[in-house]
RNA sequence: GGAGAGAUGGCUGAGUGGCCUAAAGCGCAGGUUUGCUAAACCUGUGAAGGAGUAAUCCUUCCGAGGGUUCGAAUCCCUCUCUCUCCGCCA
């Protein structure tokens, strides 16, 4: 969430910031202004006649001690018709912070100065680059023909199961998923400092809400319904991110500045419903409606997150240094950052292939507009409340990184090579045809 | 699912209609004392918002939402959550 106090007094650099992101028409900067506006006028006004209720009370306190009743009661008469007039006027300051409020969480957070202005994903810039595309003396086989000759995934039965978008790891296949994820789980908390935690996959919608998952992509969550009486009391949503639950850990709390940083690291399934995605793409497992993902969550002082973005980029890197994968890190432009986002950049793997990068991390400073959200504050040295600031980043994606180390690492006989820094997770170094 | 207890500031915890402007303690900050540390003592210390150039003033907040009242932490209703015991259960 923006602050309104920055909207009031910079609308114009808010407005040239959100149309960076290229959501200008959408953006009801005018509408806030004039909410805004209303709402301290009203609140001038009822806080005054408060005031003066405040006092006549008072006093009829005192005459009542004294015993002058009559004298009371003519003062309760006499102050009856203010509590109509505050009331109506109360109701009115409440429905203007309604409306204000709702348009608030409908504005996207603002790209940070130095981020590159651009419209997609063709204007982000490539970072650096580490390593090389593997060569092959052979045409290397995209990722479905592999699974399904060394039977690492029934796309048929999965789908037979939940319907398309849903894998059904078998034998090798679900043992090398449980071997990522417990050898990033590793590297992550013994090697990078941040401490394990394994969330609920289900959560409230305040933790949705706080993180910028809704209002705006409600229709992109799948929703669970206690007893199903059809009342939004009880009801949950499957995370789409570990970062739904972890960076929600300490919504509502005041922490000591001596806490920060924070690092936590979990492992979730991540649910999305992606409606209207369905028929694009969607062969194999690059797009899926659940797959696994380890997160890093940090939470930290507002003048150090920068450089606490830089590292964990750098810890989602080494994920893939060490299983020896060619990627590259672009930084997102402008036009093509997530809502909470101030700037991020992605980490994209090679796949062979289907001879493109994919995307398998997303590292993202959000810098205080999550914390806004969920009014997570910290107690500075000055003794002032201050937002702290929220990174997210995955660290890394599965699905995609299993596609990058199936192809990568096939051989002419259809077996795969297992990384040695796998190898004591799987218990071998070769999966047979 | 049944029964009971509870929710008050960063934390613990008092407060059952009117100086509650929320006691007290802990913690925290500053100060005094002190060779250093520690300790002791003194002082200060909740949050959000609004008006004002400013000093300052005002409003709201005691789990949430309604209600009664001139006035609610306090009384009434509804809800949420936590704890204890019982039942069921992986």
């Amino acid at each position: 969430m923006l602050d309104i106090k920055v909207i009031r007094e910079q609308p114009d650099f808010v407005r040239e910031r959100l149309a960076a992101r290229g959501v200008e028409d959408a953006v009801p900067i005018a509408e806030v202004l004039s909410l805004d506006e209303q709402r301290r006028k009203y609140l001038t006004e009822v806080e005054q006649l408060k005031a003066q209720r405040n006092r006549l009370s008072k006093e009829i306190g005192v005459l009542m001690g004294q015993k002058k009743t009559a004298e009371a009661d003519a003062k309760k008469i006499a102050t009856r018709e203010f509590g109509t007039r505050i009331a109506g006027l109360d109701k009115s300051v409440a429905e203007i912070e309604t409306s204000l409020q709702q348009n608030l969480l409908r504005l996207p957070n603002l790209p940070h100065t130095s981020v590159v202005v651009g419209k997609s994903a063709a204007d982000n810039p490539v970072v650096r680059v580490h390593g090389d595309p593997p060569v092959f003396t052979f045409k290397p086989k995209p990722h479905v023909e592999l699974c399904e000759s060394l039977k690492l995934i029934d796309f048929v039965r999965g789908a037979k199961l939940s319907g398309s978008g849903f894998l059904l790891y078998t034998n090798w296949g679900a043992r090398l998923e449980r071997g990522l994820i417990q050898f990033l789980i590793d590297l992550h908390t013994i090697e990078h400092g941040y401490t394990e935690v394994s969330p609920p996959y289900l959560v409230s919608r305040d933790c949705m809400t706080g993180v910028g998952q809704f209002p705006k992509f409600e229709d992109q969550a799948y929703a669970v319904q206690e007893g199903g009486d059809g009342s939004t009391l009880g009801r949950l949503y499957l995370v789409p991110t570990a970062e739904a639950p972890v960076a929600n850990i300490h919504r509502e709390e005041i922490l000591g500045e001596n806490q920060l940083p924070i690092y936590y690291c979990a492992y979730s399934p991540c649910f999305r419903a992606e409606a209207g995605a369905a028929g694009v793409g969607t062969r194999g497992m690059i797009r899926v409606h659940q797959f696994d993902k380890v997160e890093l969550i940090k939470i930290v002082k507002p003048e150090t997150s920068y450089d606490e973005l830089e590292k964990m980029v750098a810890n989602a890197e080494r994920v893939l240094q060490l299983l020896g994968l060619h990627y590259r890190v672009i930084q997102l432009c402008t036009g093509d950052m997530g809502f909470a986002s101030a700037m991020t950049y992605d980490i994209e793997v090679w796949s062979p292939g289907q001879g493109s990068y994919l995307e398998v991390s997303s590292c993202s400073n959000c810098e205080d507009f999550q914390a806004r959200r969920m009014n997570l504050r910290f107690k500075a040295g000055t003794g002032e409340n201050k937002f702290p600031h929220i990174l997210n980043g995955s660290g890394t994606a599965l699905a995609r990184l299993f596609v990058a180390l199936v192809e990568t690492y096939q051989q002419t006989d259809g077996s795969i090579t297992i990384p040695e820094k796998l190898q004591p997770y799987l218990k071998t170094d070769r999966i047979l045809a």
